[in-house]
DNA sequence: CATGCAAACTTGACATTGTCAAGATCAAAC
DNA sequence: GTTTGATCTTGACAATGTCAAGTTTGCATG
């Protein structure tokens, strides 16, 4: 665990991002209080401020943690899955969807990211690798007639708007059945896998 | 005008509700106070507690106000469309979007309504309004081999994708870009009109 | 018309929260 | 060993949501 304290002071602020995220997954986003993760990290209720210059610094740290997992939750797929175009993008296709619905609050959050938050350079670092994700599976495929950047959106688009609006409607159903009707909006896309894809 | 006063009390629900509109379109959910929005209605602060039960009543009852805005604005563009499906798919698509990017704030809150809200009969019937409305549109649309319900799956991740990455990430860029956009993609879900949708 | 009565609104209070300033404690550098 | 700066604590304050009690207003009922 990297998370070790030496003493009397440790690594506080790992602690409170990670701290926050539990608190966050298990009562939502309105039970996140400084005051409380103070309690909970075991440290008083002014300790937090030395690590952020206030809740909205907080949120920004969670958020970007919240990134490096959703990233890495569909680095995890991309990497288990075959090489070639279409089991591509049916694997980050499936790390985003598993991400909104076993982590709807951190879910919410990264997608609400915009307002509110204030905005460094570890924040657009991690959003940086989830679009690098993103994009370099596009680039998989042919441009669209229609423009360059046509694929990215349409992908962007279908994957979360799928999963939003299963984040905001759906009940939670089981998760195959989730998947398998994602595949199938992904097929409709008629998608054509550059040639050149199936090296290496 | 709907809301005009008797005398030392009015309609004051309904008012609460429109000046808390005007504050979220100004400064954004974190300036929607209970006591801010009474200051500015001209009534105390305990005031609005007689006509929602606490915070979350009062957003729930903005949310069933936006979504009947929400509802309105595709209306509208459906209204002053040809009725063919194709112009009728994009006149919807159309109010999505404007909605979506005119009011960002209102479009975030009834997008993010399923938690923290307390759901009641005003807030379902204004939200199947809105379905309603992205239902009958669908349903001008010949069903998918894969399933009765792909098409509004389609539909619907794809115009809600766009509007809220649109709304996440996107550069506030001239309208008619946006939208032309969008066409292009509903363009590449291949959908084929009913053949006796072109009737009345 | 008078009288009660319930709804609408006000006022005051309280616990919680975010934030800040001042003081205390610890680690490490010199 | 002393100093110094970072880390943490403590106490305080304003703002907020919520509740209880009191006050006013419109309305119905006798």
């Amino acid at each position: 665990m990297p998370t070790e304290k030496t003493y009397h002071h440790g690594n506080l602020r790992a602690a409170l991002i990670e701290q926050a995220i539990i608190i966050l997954t298990a009562d939502g986003v309105s039970a996140l209080t400084l005051r409380r993760l103070a309690a909970e990290a075991g440290v008083s209720h002014g300790a937090p401020a030395h690590h952020f210059k206030n809740k909205a610094g907080l949120l920004s740290a969670v958020a970007a943690q919240s990134f490096r997992l959703f990233a890495a939750a569909m680095q995890r797929e991309r990497e288990a899955a075959d090489s070639d175009p279409i089991a591509q993008l049916r694997a980050i296709s499936k790390g985003y969807l598993y991400f909104a619905k076993q982590q709807p609050t951190l879910f919410q959050l990264i997608m609400s990211a915009e307002r509110e938050f204030d905005w460094n350079e570890e924040l657009d670092a991690a959003t940086d690798v989830s679009y690098g994700i993103l994009a370099e599976t596009c680039a998989l495929f042919e441009p669209s007639p229609d423009g360059e950047d046509v694929n990215e959106t349409l992908i962007w688009s279908m994957v979360h708007g799928y999963a939003a609006l299963g984040s905001m409607i759906r009940a939670p159903g089981p998760d195959d059945d989730d998947i398998k009707a994602l595949m199938i909006l992904l097929d409709n896309l008629h998608l054509v896998p550059k040639a050149d894809s199936y090296d290496t």
